[in-house]
DNA sequence: AACTCGTGGAG
DNA sequence: TCTCCAAGAGT
């Protein structure tokens, strides 16, 4: 019965013949970099930002040695930031500690930053193949199908792991978990499952009662609050000023235009003004509304309104940002900036090109 | 244990 | 348009 599971997972997984940049690689480093890019992120987005990085960072040591900007400009627009400047660290520990190689070590993979159980035994397994099962969102819906488990996701990760660590086959760990998460993401979805064509339909309690849809069991939403914000876009000599957000926390070392929540009954005028003067010391005045940009992150959303302003007065210090730069417009690219604000750029600088 | 971390695709 | 959620990890 577990020998039919796997046997009949590897055989779809051998006519499937999908194929990614990183699948069959023997180059550990890349093994390693794909599995940091698809924690939370789906295969078709991380597919061309993997590409990018090989090209711009080759090897480990290129990482390590890069400035935290050229990491986070690589990985703009992917999310999570706090995954590029972990795998930054990591990799410059791999060099200081583990002579620039990947360490053949479950502990030693553990150790680093960024990396979990669910990414210590992709990459062991599939880079080194240790028999480790990798228990990601898919592996977690297709077990909890397969024996009807109940329990709250959040809850789930060990039970599976236990439970697929004494079917994985020694000698194929790896394409056993890649197959795993390939059947989740294309059979075993979580809309819509195509269980006629399911390899393990023949083994799968949800699958023989009908009740796919009830599983996995899904955790308790939180409402999303919606925050007003408001940014300036600050003129002076045709360079405009730009800060660096501290490094931890919410888009942490990106770049941005200054600005910030409205207090109760504020105006995003006067909250413009208020937070340059806050974060870098600098007085502005508004001069033209630029446009509202909505956005929405993981746990609150935003609505933004952006102005023009015009630098009066001030010298920038960092009192609530990491760094400031006044910068030309056409080099704002150079630098990396969250979603949010390159909505604005069309917008912020259409009418200054013609010029 | 519950929160915090982005963004884009799918429905 | 709106909601859900994805090859999770850190705190």
């Amino acid at each position: 019965m577990k020998r039919q599971l796997s046997s009949n997972l590897l055989k779809w997984y051998d006519s499937e013949k999908i194929s990614l940049p990183w699948r069959n690689s023997a180059n550990a480093y890349h093994i390693f970099l794909s599995e940091v890019m698809l924690q939370q992120t789906q295969v078709n987005t991380v597919i061309p930002y993997f590409q990018r990085w090989i090209q711009a960072f080759p090897t480990i040591k290129d990482v390590a040695q890069a400035p935290l900007d050229h990491i986070l400009k690589q990985w703009e627009g992917l999310g999570y930031y706090s995954r590029a400047r972990n795998f930054h660290k990591s990799c410059q520990i791999i060099c200081e500690k583990f002579s620039g190689e990947i360490p053949n070590n479950i502990e030693a993979i553990s150790s680093l930053p960024g990396i979990g159980p669910y990414s210590a035994a992709a990459v062991m397994s599939i880079a080194f193949h240790h028999p480790l099962p990798a228990v990601d969102a898919n592996v977690l819906r297709i077990v909890s199908r397969l024996h009807l488990l109940s329990a709250p996701v959040s809850t789930l990760t060990g039970k599976v792991a236990s439970l697929l660590s004494e079917i994985i086959p020694k000698n194929r760990a790896g394409d056993f978990n890649q197959a795993m998460m390939d059947l989740g993401r294309v059979i075993c979805t979580n809309r819509n499952p195509k269980c006629d064509i399911c390899p393990l339909n023949i083994c799968c309690k949800a699958y023989a009662k009908n009740l796919t849809h009830a599983f996995p069991k899904k955790n308790a939403k939180p409402l999303k609050p919606v925050y007003k914000i408001a940014v300036g876009v600050i003129w002076r000599d045709g360079d405009i000023l730009i800060s660096r957000r501290k490094e931890e926390g919410l888009l942490g070392g990106l770049w941005e235009f200054p600005g910030g929540k409205l207090l109760p009954g504020e105006t995003a005028e006067n909250c413009i003004v208020r937070e340059v003067q806050e974060e870098l010391g600098v007085v502005v005045q508004t001069t033209e509304f630029i446009k509202q940009i909505k956005h929405s992150y993981t746990h609150f959303s935003i609505i933004m309104d952006a102005y023009h302003c015009k630098y009066i007065s001030g010298e920038p210090r960092c009192y609530q940002c990491s760094d400031w730069r006044w910068i030309e417009p056409e080099d704002i690219s150079m630098l990396p900036f969250p979603k949010a604000n390159h909505k604005l750029f069309q917008h912020a600088f259409a009418k200054e090109e013609l010029c």
